[in-house]
DNA sequence: AATAAAACATGACAGATATCATATTTAATT
DNA sequence: AATTAAATATGATATCTGTCATGTTTTATT
């Protein structure tokens, strides 16, 4: 198995902090896992004995409202960690993870996770950015939920998705969402959602490759009213 | 100037976490000030230097859209800390801060913050604490924006007010918003917010006394679709 | 390869909400 | 007390979005 201590993965995230005697316990009690498309890793309501480092893949994450739909509410991607606000908080998930395409991660067991804390201000102060971050992520998207319309915050998504995930070579955005995927993200039905998309397609917005999308225009997506 | 070792508001957040010895610094240099009702706390894009400690009183975090509507996205009261966000990310504040009171705040200097958060891993476990809860419910208000109607969110606001601020002797909710702050709450229109509370009295689900609105109906507010 | 199931697509329509207009009431200012 | 400004209220209308129905395409399974 890979030690924590060699994995260039933990540049990416709060793990950074930790020394090297530290990491090196880590990745004594750390198990490694591999994560089929689809596949749930941690359901709403579970409870979390650690936090997964994503070596590989990306995953969604999402709640289920009352109405029997779920939302989207961030997506974590490779380098990232995954499952420490309800770990901080020693409550049940909130959310449910579910891997986007294969995944690998590694589970770090809470009690390593809580002695670090303890002792390495350094790593909890790293920690405490990454939440400061996803806490202004969250007002962002609350603010766009309320201001804007479906087509804007699709159009937002689209740029969104491109700017924090990356592209293939042909241009496709590299992560394969379905359209209720996106329907989830937005906040709307899947049916608005392919009616959007589909409508960005005959503005020249976007182009669709097999399932994968193309953004055309840029400018124009951002300019999405 | 009242000392910080001896206030008890500090028990309601993070800094309980302190030593004696720390509050006693933190006393040395904390100023104290008076807030009017309505006056700005600090502004969107300004650069917080400390966090403030509410006192007395309530005000509300929003955040600007590009409509040039404000999003409320928080509320703070009495014993919670205030811009501990902005100021960990060492970001320019992401949101403004009025009162909804008169307020007394105490402004504790970034230097002194952040120096406990690297030798106190209690204390900074504690702001970790806090923020993962922020966290948890800015998802779930993501979630009620997206699949929610206005009515819904509106009936949940009052309920959510009333059950985290409380209510004056004659039943009344302590905390006296404008139409305008529900609208920016749930994110609607000012008319519809309007339109739906004269529905709800309509409906007995609330009456008003003055500008003070009180629950009459609180399962049938919590039942409404 | 055939069949079933899932995902995608589009039309028709209803309902929710925003916008604009205009009163009316309440609060602030002179 | 008179005047002005702000907040509240309500109607009319247009627009956006959700829902239901149906058809097509793609993917999975036998």
């Amino acid at each position: 198995m890979s030690k924590c201590e060699q994995c260039i993965i933990k540049q990416f995230n709060s793990l950074k902090a930790l020394t090297k005697d530290e990491l090196v316990r880590i990745s004594g009690c750390k198990t490694s896992r591999i994560i089929k498309k689809g596949e749930i890793i941690f359901d709403e309501g579970e409870t979390l004995n650690g936090v997964f480092c994503v070596k590989e893949g990306i995953c969604k994450l999402s709640k289920l409202s009352e109405n029997g739909k779920d939302q989207i509410v961030k997506m974590v991607v490779k380098g990232q960690l995954l499952g420490q606000r309800s770990l901080i908080s020693e409550e049940a998930s909130n959310l449910q993870a579910i891997a986007l395409n294969d995944m690998e991660v590694c589970f770090i067991p809470k009690s390593e996770i809580f002695a670090d804390l303890q002792k390495n201000s350094k790593f909890s102060f790293e920690v405490l950015k990454d939440m400061a971050h996803d806490l202004r992520d969250s007002d962002d998207i609350i603010v766009n939920m309320a201001q804007k319309s479906v087509r804007q915050r699709l159009a937002e998504t689209l740029v969104y998705i491109r700017d924090s995930f990356g592209t293939n070579p042909d241009g496709t955005l590299s992560v394969l969402l379905s359209r209720e995927d996106y329907a989830n993200i937005v906040g709307t039905a899947t049916e608005s959602a392919i009616r959007v998309l589909s409508q960005f397609k005959k503005e020249k917005l976007i182009s669709t490759v097999g399932k994968y999308i193309k953004i055309e225009d840029l400018a124009g997506l951002k300019r999405v009213e």
